[in-house]
DNA sequence: ACATTTTTTTAGGCAAGCCTAAAAAAATTT
DNA sequence: AAATTTTTTTAGGCTTGCCTAAAAAAATGT
Protein backbone atom coordinates (compact mmCIF):
# COMPACT_ATOMS: atom_id res chain seq x y z
CA UNK A 1 0.00 0.00 0.00
CA UNK A 2 2.19 3.20 1.14
CA UNK A 3 5.96 2.35 0.44
CA UNK A 4 8.78 1.84 3.05
CA UNK A 5 9.88 5.15 2.96
CA UNK A 6 6.44 6.87 3.62
CA UNK A 7 5.51 4.89 6.51
CA UNK A 8 8.86 6.11 7.50
CA UNK A 9 7.70 9.62 6.90
CA UNK A 10 4.36 9.22 8.59
CA UNK A 11 5.73 7.25 11.27
CA UNK A 12 8.78 10.18 12.78
CA UNK A 13 5.67 13.02 11.99
CA UNK A 14 3.30 11.42 14.07
CA UNK A 15 5.66 10.41 16.74
CA UNK A 16 6.92 14.30 16.83
CA UNK A 17 3.82 15.70 17.10
CA UNK A 18 3.35 12.87 20.17
CA UNK A 19 5.75 14.58 21.51
CA UNK A 20 3.47 18.34 21.59
CA UNK A 21 4.56 20.05 18.56
CA UNK A 22 1.23 21.08 17.10
CA UNK A 23 2.98 21.61 13.80
CA UNK A 24 5.88 19.89 12.46
CA UNK A 25 8.38 21.87 10.37
CA UNK A 26 10.20 20.50 8.05
CA UNK A 27 14.17 20.89 9.71
CA UNK A 28 13.05 18.51 12.48
CA UNK A 29 11.45 15.87 10.39
CA UNK A 30 14.76 15.86 8.37
CA UNK A 31 16.76 15.58 11.38
CA UNK A 32 15.02 12.30 12.68
CA UNK A 33 15.36 10.78 9.27
CA UNK A 34 18.84 11.64 8.82
CA UNK A 35 18.09 13.41 5.35
CA UNK A 36 17.66 16.79 4.16
CA UNK A 37 15.33 19.84 4.29
CA UNK A 38 14.94 19.89 0.62
CA UNK A 39 14.06 16.23 0.43
CA UNK A 40 11.12 16.32 3.57
CA UNK A 41 9.48 19.04 0.99
CA UNK A 42 9.21 16.58 -2.13
CA UNK A 43 7.96 13.82 0.34
CA UNK A 44 5.42 16.22 2.13
CA UNK A 45 4.11 17.09 -0.99
CA UNK A 46 3.75 13.64 -1.88
CA UNK A 47 1.91 12.80 1.18
CA UNK A 48 -0.28 15.65 1.10
CA UNK A 49 -1.54 14.54 -2.90
CA UNK A 50 -2.19 11.32 -1.23
CA UNK A 51 -4.00 13.23 1.53
CA UNK A 52 -2.20 11.42 4.32
CA UNK A 53 -1.22 15.20 6.09
CA UNK A 54 -2.06 18.61 5.69
CA UNK A 55 0.82 20.96 4.30
CA UNK A 56 0.89 24.86 3.74
CA UNK A 57 3.88 26.38 2.37
CA UNK A 58 6.21 27.65 5.69
CA UNK A 59 3.52 26.57 7.80
CA UNK A 60 4.55 22.83 8.51
CA UNK A 61 2.78 19.82 8.33
CA UNK A 62 -0.11 18.06 10.51
CA UNK A 63 -1.02 14.63 9.53
CA UNK A 64 -4.55 13.86 8.24
CA UNK A 65 -7.00 11.23 10.14
CA UNK A 66 -6.06 8.90 7.18
CA UNK A 67 -2.00 9.32 7.71
CA UNK A 68 -2.24 9.06 11.74
CA UNK A 69 -3.81 5.20 10.84
CA UNK A 70 -1.14 4.52 8.93
CA UNK A 71 1.55 5.78 11.37
CA UNK A 72 -0.34 4.00 14.36
CA UNK A 73 -0.44 0.60 12.40
CA UNK A 74 3.17 1.55 11.60
CA UNK A 75 4.00 1.51 15.33
CA UNK A 76 1.81 -1.52 16.34
CA UNK A 77 3.98 -3.70 14.01
CA UNK A 78 6.76 -2.06 14.94
CA UNK A 79 6.15 -2.67 19.06
CA UNK A 80 4.53 -5.73 18.31
CA UNK A 81 7.89 -7.37 16.44
CA UNK A 82 9.80 -5.81 18.87
CA UNK A 83 8.36 -8.15 21.90
CA UNK A 84 8.43 -11.51 19.54
CA UNK A 85 12.15 -10.87 19.35
CA UNK A 86 11.86 -10.00 23.11
CA UNK A 87 9.96 -12.55 24.45
CA UNK A 88 10.56 -15.30 22.38
CA UNK A 89 13.67 -15.02 20.30
CA UNK A 90 15.57 -13.81 23.63
CA UNK A 91 17.01 -9.97 22.02
CA UNK A 92 18.12 -8.00 24.54
CA UNK A 93 15.97 -5.24 24.98
CA UNK A 94 19.16 -2.95 23.54
CA UNK A 95 19.14 -4.75 20.14
CA UNK A 96 15.03 -4.86 19.29
CA UNK A 97 14.72 -1.47 17.86
CA UNK A 98 16.68 -2.12 14.63
CA UNK A 99 15.54 -5.45 13.41
CA UNK A 100 11.84 -4.16 14.27
CA UNK A 101 12.46 -0.79 12.17
CA UNK A 102 12.56 -3.21 9.23
CA UNK A 103 9.96 -5.62 9.66
CA UNK A 104 7.42 -3.36 10.93
CA UNK A 105 7.34 -2.63 7.19
CA UNK A 106 6.06 -6.24 6.30
CA UNK A 107 2.62 -5.56 5.00
CA UNK A 108 0.08 -8.17 5.76
CA UNK A 109 -2.76 -7.58 8.00
CA UNK A 110 -3.40 -11.46 8.92
CA UNK A 111 0.25 -11.57 9.82
CA UNK A 112 0.38 -8.63 12.23
CA UNK A 113 -3.03 -10.22 13.81
CA UNK A 114 -1.88 -13.82 13.58
CA UNK A 115 1.69 -12.46 15.55
CA UNK A 116 -0.07 -10.71 18.42
CA UNK A 117 -2.40 -14.05 18.95
CA UNK A 118 0.94 -15.56 19.21
CA UNK A 119 2.40 -12.96 21.31
CA UNK A 120 -0.72 -13.76 23.74
CA UNK A 121 -1.95 -9.95 23.01
CA UNK A 122 0.61 -7.48 24.72
CA UNK A 123 -0.55 -4.09 26.00
CA UNK A 124 3.78 -3.16 26.26
CA UNK A 125 6.79 -3.23 23.79
CA UNK A 126 9.86 -4.67 25.84
CA UNK A 127 10.86 -0.67 26.76
CA UNK A 128 7.72 -0.50 28.22
CA UNK A 129 5.53 1.46 25.13
CA UNK A 130 2.16 0.48 24.49
CA UNK A 131 0.74 -1.13 21.57
CA UNK A 132 -1.64 -0.16 19.31
CA UNK A 133 -4.64 -1.89 18.64
CA UNK A 134 -6.36 -3.26 15.61
CA UNK A 135 -8.74 -0.27 15.54
CA UNK A 136 -5.69 2.49 16.21
CA UNK A 137 -6.68 3.07 19.83
CA UNK A 138 -3.31 3.62 21.70
CA UNK A 139 -3.78 3.76 25.57
CA UNK A 140 -1.49 6.68 26.85
CA UNK A 141 0.57 5.72 29.61
CA UNK A 142 0.84 7.47 32.49
CA UNK A 143 3.89 7.06 33.79
CA UNK A 144 6.09 9.78 35.57
CA UNK A 145 9.83 10.90 35.21
CA UNK A 146 11.92 9.19 38.33
CA UNK A 147 13.18 12.41 38.71
CA UNK A 148 10.08 13.61 39.42
CA UNK A 149 8.96 10.71 41.78
CA UNK A 150 8.80 11.53 45.42
CA UNK A 151 10.91 10.01 47.64
CA UNK A 152 9.95 6.64 49.84
CA UNK A 153 7.14 5.38 47.41
CA UNK A 154 7.59 2.20 46.41
CA UNK A 155 8.07 2.58 42.46
CA UNK A 156 7.74 0.19 39.71
CA UNK A 157 10.21 0.55 36.70
CA UNK A 158 7.57 0.78 33.94
CA UNK A 159 9.21 2.51 30.67
CA UNK A 160 12.25 4.73 29.24
CA UNK A 161 12.42 8.50 28.08
CA UNK A 162 16.13 7.90 26.50
CA UNK A 163 15.18 4.58 23.61
CA UNK A 164 18.96 4.29 22.33
CA UNK A 165 21.04 0.85 22.89
CA UNK A 166 23.46 2.59 25.43
CA UNK A 167 21.22 3.88 27.85
CA UNK A 168 19.23 0.61 27.55
CA UNK A 169 22.56 -1.25 28.29
CA UNK A 170 23.55 1.00 31.14
CA UNK A 171 20.29 0.11 32.77
CA UNK A 172 21.34 -3.64 32.23
CA UNK A 173 24.64 -3.28 33.94
CA UNK A 174 23.21 -1.62 36.86
CA UNK A 175 20.06 -4.01 37.30
CA UNK A 176 17.60 -1.98 36.58
CA UNK A 177 14.82 -3.88 33.94
CA UNK A 178 11.06 -3.42 33.33
CA UNK A 179 9.44 -4.27 36.66
CA UNK A 180 12.39 -3.30 38.93
CA UNK A 181 11.09 -1.72 42.22
CA UNK A 182 12.63 1.57 43.13
CA UNK A 183 12.41 3.66 46.38
CA UNK A 184 14.14 6.98 46.13
CA UNK A 185 15.79 7.48 49.47
CA UNK A 186 17.53 10.73 48.93
CA UNK A 187 17.03 13.41 46.35
CA UNK A 188 20.09 15.89 45.72
CA UNK A 189 18.84 19.26 44.53
CA UNK A 190 22.51 20.61 43.65
CA UNK A 191 22.69 17.71 40.65
CA UNK A 192 19.88 16.56 40.66
CA UNK A 193 21.11 12.74 41.52
CA UNK A 194 19.51 10.78 43.55
CA UNK A 195 19.92 7.59 46.01
CA UNK A 196 17.73 5.20 45.60
CA UNK A 197 16.88 1.43 47.18
CA UNK A 198 16.20 -1.73 44.11
CA UNK A 199 14.07 -4.51 45.21
CA UNK A 200 14.00 -2.83 48.88
CA UNK A 201 17.32 -4.51 49.14
CA UNK A 202 20.49 -2.77 46.84
CA UNK A 203 21.26 1.10 47.54
CA UNK A 204 22.46 2.51 44.75
CA UNK A 205 23.62 6.28 42.91
CA UNK A 206 21.85 7.57 39.74
CA UNK A 207 22.82 10.58 37.74
CA UNK A 208 20.09 12.75 36.85
CA UNK A 209 20.96 11.65 33.57
CA UNK A 210 19.63 8.38 34.52
CA UNK A 211 17.13 9.59 36.34
CA UNK A 212 15.57 11.81 34.35
CA UNK A 213 15.16 8.83 31.32
CA UNK A 214 13.73 6.38 33.47
CA UNK A 215 9.94 6.23 33.71
CA UNK A 216 8.28 4.81 37.00
CA UNK A 217 4.47 4.19 38.09
CA UNK A 218 3.64 4.39 41.80
CA UNK A 219 2.80 1.05 43.00
CA UNK B 1 23.93 -5.05 1.74
CA UNK B 2 22.41 -6.35 -1.22
CA UNK B 3 18.61 -4.93 -2.30
CA UNK B 4 15.40 -6.29 -2.32
CA UNK B 5 15.87 -6.48 -6.12
CA UNK B 6 18.85 -7.77 -6.60
CA UNK B 7 18.28 -10.47 -3.94
CA UNK B 8 15.16 -11.83 -6.07
CA UNK B 9 17.43 -11.71 -9.32
CA UNK B 10 19.54 -13.94 -7.42
CA UNK B 11 17.44 -15.75 -6.29
CA UNK B 12 15.61 -16.76 -9.71
CA UNK B 13 18.38 -17.63 -11.70
CA UNK B 14 19.83 -19.70 -8.57
CA UNK B 15 16.59 -21.44 -8.90
CA UNK B 16 16.30 -22.07 -12.73
CA UNK B 17 20.05 -23.20 -12.37
CA UNK B 18 18.70 -25.84 -9.89
CA UNK B 19 15.81 -26.35 -12.47
CA UNK B 20 19.09 -28.03 -14.85
CA UNK B 21 19.46 -25.57 -17.08
CA UNK B 22 23.46 -24.66 -16.98
CA UNK B 23 22.84 -21.12 -18.95
CA UNK B 24 20.33 -19.11 -17.85
CA UNK B 25 18.38 -16.49 -20.54
CA UNK B 26 17.16 -13.69 -20.27
CA UNK B 27 13.70 -14.43 -21.03
CA UNK B 28 13.16 -17.17 -18.29
CA UNK B 29 14.70 -14.71 -15.54
CA UNK B 30 12.25 -11.87 -17.18
CA UNK B 31 9.01 -14.75 -16.94
CA UNK B 32 9.63 -15.85 -13.45
CA UNK B 33 9.92 -12.33 -12.48
CA UNK B 34 7.06 -11.12 -14.39
CA UNK B 35 9.07 -8.26 -15.85
CA UNK B 36 10.54 -7.19 -19.66
CA UNK B 37 14.09 -8.49 -21.18
CA UNK B 38 15.00 -5.07 -21.72
CA UNK B 39 14.88 -4.72 -17.42
CA UNK B 40 16.55 -7.99 -16.89
CA UNK B 41 19.21 -6.79 -18.92
CA UNK B 42 19.96 -3.86 -17.39
CA UNK B 43 20.22 -5.62 -13.80
CA UNK B 44 22.40 -8.31 -14.95
CA UNK B 45 25.18 -6.56 -15.99
CA UNK B 46 24.55 -4.19 -12.52
CA UNK B 47 25.44 -7.39 -10.81
CA UNK B 48 28.18 -8.94 -13.04
CA UNK B 49 29.69 -5.37 -11.77
CA UNK B 50 29.23 -6.82 -8.44
CA UNK B 51 31.02 -9.85 -9.45
CA UNK B 52 27.56 -11.81 -8.26
CA UNK B 53 27.34 -13.55 -11.51
CA UNK B 54 29.38 -14.19 -14.80
CA UNK B 55 27.76 -12.24 -18.53
CA UNK B 56 28.63 -12.76 -21.71
CA UNK B 57 26.48 -10.70 -23.98
CA UNK B 58 23.78 -13.22 -25.83
CA UNK B 59 24.97 -16.55 -23.97
CA UNK B 60 23.05 -15.74 -20.61
CA UNK B 61 24.49 -15.83 -17.15
CA UNK B 62 25.76 -18.08 -14.54
CA UNK B 63 25.84 -17.02 -10.55
CA UNK B 64 28.92 -16.93 -9.26
CA UNK B 65 30.11 -18.43 -5.58
CA UNK B 66 29.55 -15.15 -4.29
CA UNK B 67 26.21 -14.81 -5.99
CA UNK B 68 24.95 -18.25 -5.08
CA UNK B 69 25.64 -17.94 -1.74
CA UNK B 70 23.57 -14.54 -1.15
CA UNK B 71 20.74 -16.47 -3.20
CA UNK B 72 20.97 -19.69 -1.12
CA UNK B 73 20.86 -17.59 2.16
CA UNK B 74 17.69 -15.83 0.87
CA UNK B 75 16.31 -18.84 0.20
CA UNK B 76 17.69 -19.89 3.29
CA UNK B 77 15.80 -17.02 5.23
CA UNK B 78 12.49 -17.68 3.06
CA UNK B 79 11.87 -21.46 4.13
CA UNK B 80 12.63 -20.69 8.00
CA UNK B 81 9.95 -18.14 7.92
CA UNK B 82 7.85 -19.84 6.36
CA UNK B 83 7.94 -22.66 9.17
CA UNK B 84 7.78 -20.06 11.25
CA UNK B 85 4.59 -19.11 9.90
CA UNK B 86 3.80 -22.56 9.46
CA UNK B 87 4.49 -24.02 12.86
CA UNK B 88 4.32 -21.24 14.94
CA UNK B 89 1.31 -18.59 13.83
CA UNK B 90 -0.64 -21.62 11.82
CA UNK B 91 -1.22 -20.22 8.78
CA UNK B 92 -2.00 -22.90 6.10
CA UNK B 93 0.93 -24.30 3.98
CA UNK B 94 -1.06 -22.04 0.79
CA UNK B 95 -0.66 -18.93 2.15
CA UNK B 96 2.80 -18.81 3.90
CA UNK B 97 4.79 -17.90 0.43
CA UNK B 98 3.59 -14.60 -0.05
CA UNK B 99 4.51 -13.62 2.99
CA UNK B 100 7.96 -14.90 3.24
CA UNK B 101 8.83 -13.40 0.11
CA UNK B 102 8.56 -10.38 1.72
CA UNK B 103 10.23 -11.46 4.99
CA UNK B 104 13.41 -13.24 3.36
CA UNK B 105 14.93 -9.82 2.91
CA UNK B 106 15.00 -8.95 6.51
CA UNK B 107 18.43 -8.45 7.14
CA UNK B 108 20.36 -9.86 10.30
CA UNK B 109 22.10 -12.36 10.46
CA UNK B 110 21.63 -12.91 14.36
CA UNK B 111 18.04 -12.88 13.27
CA UNK B 112 18.34 -15.68 11.48
CA UNK B 113 20.24 -18.02 13.58
CA UNK B 114 17.62 -17.07 16.35
CA UNK B 115 14.93 -18.07 14.01
CA UNK B 116 16.39 -21.00 13.55
CA UNK B 117 16.83 -22.33 16.59
CA UNK B 118 13.54 -20.89 17.94
CA UNK B 119 12.08 -23.41 15.58
CA UNK B 120 14.13 -26.10 16.70
CA UNK B 121 16.58 -26.29 13.78
CA UNK B 122 14.00 -27.73 11.11
CA UNK B 123 15.16 -29.51 8.00
CA UNK B 124 12.35 -28.79 5.74
CA UNK B 125 10.25 -26.04 5.56
CA UNK B 126 5.85 -27.08 5.41
CA UNK B 127 6.27 -27.75 1.29
CA UNK B 128 9.21 -30.34 1.95
CA UNK B 129 11.90 -28.47 0.89
CA UNK B 130 14.77 -28.57 2.37
CA UNK B 131 16.08 -25.79 4.18
CA UNK B 132 20.29 -24.82 3.54
CA UNK B 133 22.37 -24.04 6.46
CA UNK B 134 24.38 -21.04 7.71
CA UNK B 135 27.54 -22.43 5.51
CA UNK B 136 25.30 -22.34 2.35
CA UNK B 137 24.80 -26.30 2.20
CA UNK B 138 21.66 -27.64 0.83
CA UNK B 139 20.72 -31.22 1.31
CA UNK B 140 19.72 -32.52 -2.56
CA UNK B 141 16.53 -34.69 -1.23
CA UNK B 142 16.30 -37.93 -3.06
CA UNK B 143 11.92 -38.19 -3.77
CA UNK B 144 10.30 -39.03 -6.37
CA UNK B 145 6.98 -38.16 -8.40
CA UNK B 146 4.43 -40.01 -7.20
CA UNK B 147 3.22 -40.79 -11.18
CA UNK B 148 7.18 -42.70 -11.35
CA UNK B 149 6.22 -44.45 -8.22
CA UNK B 150 5.77 -48.20 -7.98
CA UNK B 151 2.77 -49.62 -6.81
CA UNK B 152 1.68 -51.68 -4.02
CA UNK B 153 4.99 -49.86 -1.70
CA UNK B 154 4.21 -47.72 0.94
CA UNK B 155 5.29 -44.33 -0.27
CA UNK B 156 4.81 -41.58 2.44
CA UNK B 157 3.88 -37.76 0.85
CA UNK B 158 7.45 -35.58 1.32
CA UNK B 159 6.67 -32.59 -1.21
CA UNK B 160 5.19 -30.67 -4.05
CA UNK B 161 6.51 -29.94 -7.44
CA UNK B 162 3.67 -27.36 -7.77
CA UNK B 163 3.87 -24.78 -5.25
CA UNK B 164 0.49 -22.45 -6.58
CA UNK B 165 -1.64 -21.80 -3.77
CA UNK B 166 -4.61 -23.66 -6.10
CA UNK B 167 -2.67 -26.61 -5.70
CA UNK B 168 -1.70 -26.52 -1.94
CA UNK B 169 -5.39 -26.18 -1.58
CA UNK B 170 -6.74 -28.68 -3.90
CA UNK B 171 -4.58 -31.37 -1.59
CA UNK B 172 -5.78 -29.93 1.17
CA UNK B 173 -9.12 -30.83 -0.14
CA UNK B 174 -8.31 -34.43 -0.82
CA UNK B 175 -6.55 -34.88 2.54
CA UNK B 176 -3.04 -35.12 1.03
CA UNK B 177 -0.49 -33.49 3.70
CA UNK B 178 3.21 -33.93 4.34
CA UNK B 179 3.87 -37.50 6.00
CA UNK B 180 0.18 -39.30 4.39
CA UNK B 181 0.69 -42.44 3.70
CA UNK B 182 0.09 -43.39 0.08
CA UNK B 183 0.02 -46.67 -1.54
CA UNK B 184 -0.24 -46.69 -5.23
CA UNK B 185 -3.50 -49.59 -6.41
CA UNK B 186 -3.47 -49.19 -10.26
CA UNK B 187 -1.66 -47.18 -12.49
CA UNK B 188 -3.56 -46.63 -15.82
CA UNK B 189 -1.32 -46.09 -19.27
CA UNK B 190 -4.21 -44.36 -21.03
CA UNK B 191 -4.68 -40.81 -18.90
CA UNK B 192 -1.86 -41.16 -16.29
CA UNK B 193 -3.90 -41.45 -13.30
CA UNK B 194 -3.43 -43.27 -10.85
CA UNK B 195 -6.09 -45.57 -7.95
CA UNK B 196 -4.00 -45.00 -4.16
CA UNK B 197 -5.29 -45.82 -1.00
CA UNK B 198 -4.27 -43.34 1.78
CA UNK B 199 -3.29 -43.87 5.36
CA UNK B 200 -4.19 -47.84 4.72
CA UNK B 201 -7.74 -46.88 4.35
CA UNK B 202 -9.50 -44.35 2.29
CA UNK B 203 -9.30 -45.26 -1.75
CA UNK B 204 -8.91 -42.68 -4.12
CA UNK B 205 -8.44 -41.71 -7.67
CA UNK B 206 -5.59 -39.17 -8.61
CA UNK B 207 -5.28 -37.32 -12.25
CA UNK B 208 -2.02 -37.22 -13.91
CA UNK B 209 -1.94 -33.61 -13.11
CA UNK B 210 -2.45 -34.32 -9.23
CA UNK B 211 0.28 -37.10 -9.29
CA UNK B 212 2.82 -35.39 -11.18
CA UNK B 213 2.98 -32.81 -8.81
CA UNK B 214 3.42 -34.80 -5.56
CA UNK B 215 6.65 -36.01 -4.44
CA UNK B 216 7.21 -39.18 -2.20
CA UNK B 217 9.68 -41.35 -0.56
CA UNK B 218 9.31 -44.90 -0.19
CA UNK B 219 8.64 -45.57 3.50
C1' DA C 1 12.16 49.94 10.40
C1' DC C 2 15.95 47.67 8.46
C1' DA C 3 19.60 44.23 8.38
C1' DT C 4 20.95 39.71 9.33
C1' DT C 5 20.23 34.98 10.20
C1' DT C 6 17.56 30.88 9.93
C1' DT C 7 14.22 28.08 7.73
C1' DT C 8 11.96 26.50 3.83
C1' DT C 9 11.24 25.96 -0.92
C1' DT C 10 12.65 25.67 -5.79
C1' DA C 11 15.66 24.28 -9.49
C1' DG C 12 18.29 21.01 -11.50
C1' DG C 13 20.46 16.66 -11.30
C1' DC C 14 21.68 11.64 -9.93
C1' DA C 15 20.94 6.38 -9.08
C1' DA C 16 17.84 2.45 -8.97
C1' DG C 17 14.58 -0.01 -11.28
C1' DC C 18 11.27 -0.11 -14.49
C1' DC C 19 9.14 0.68 -19.31
C1' DT C 20 8.51 0.82 -24.87
C1' DA C 21 10.40 0.91 -29.37
C1' DA C 22 14.10 0.02 -32.33
C1' DA C 23 18.39 -2.25 -33.56
C1' DA C 24 21.37 -6.16 -33.53
C1' DA C 25 22.50 -10.87 -33.00
C1' DA C 26 21.29 -15.65 -32.91
C1' DA C 27 18.39 -19.38 -34.09
C1' DT C 28 15.33 -21.49 -37.18
C1' DT C 29 13.06 -22.37 -41.52
C1' DT C 30 12.94 -22.83 -46.36
C1' DA D 1 22.73 -20.02 -48.30
C1' DA D 2 19.18 -16.81 -47.74
C1' DA D 3 15.07 -15.39 -45.53
C1' DT D 4 12.42 -15.26 -41.52
C1' DT D 5 11.55 -15.49 -36.72
C1' DT D 6 12.99 -15.23 -32.04
C1' DT D 7 15.93 -13.52 -28.54
C1' DT D 8 18.67 -10.10 -26.67
C1' DT D 9 20.53 -5.66 -26.33
C1' DT D 10 20.49 -0.62 -26.85
C1' DA D 11 18.38 3.89 -26.73
C1' DG D 12 15.68 6.94 -24.55
C1' DG D 13 12.45 7.98 -21.03
C1' DC D 14 9.64 7.53 -16.61
C1' DT D 15 9.05 7.47 -11.23
C1' DT D 16 10.80 7.40 -6.57
C1' DG D 17 13.72 9.20 -3.39
C1' DC D 18 17.70 11.42 -2.69
C1' DC D 19 21.26 15.33 -3.23
C1' DT D 20 23.49 20.45 -3.66
C1' DA D 21 23.07 25.21 -4.65
C1' DA D 22 20.32 29.14 -5.06
C1' DA D 23 16.17 31.77 -4.16
C1' DA D 24 12.46 33.11 -1.24
C1' DA D 25 10.16 33.62 3.01
C1' DA D 26 10.07 34.00 7.91
C1' DA D 27 12.15 34.96 12.19
C1' DT D 28 15.30 37.52 14.89
C1' DG D 29 18.35 41.35 16.28
C1' DT D 30 19.44 46.20 16.52
MN1 LIG E 1 11.67 0.50 18.74
MN1 LIG F 1 10.07 -0.09 21.72
MN1 LIG G 1 7.90 -20.30 -0.66
MN1 LIG H 1 8.35 -23.46 0.60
Amino acid sequence: MYSYTEENYLKTIYKLSEQGNQSINTNSIAEVLQTKAASVTDMIKKLADKKLLNYEKYKGVALTEKGRKVAVDTVRKHRLWECFLYDKLKFGWDEVHEIAEQLEHINSELLTDKLEEFLDFPTHDPHGDPIPTKNGVIKKSNFILLCDAKPNQILVMSGVADHTAVFLQHLNKISVVLGTEIQITEKNDYDGSIAVKLSGIKSMYFSKDVAKNILVKVK
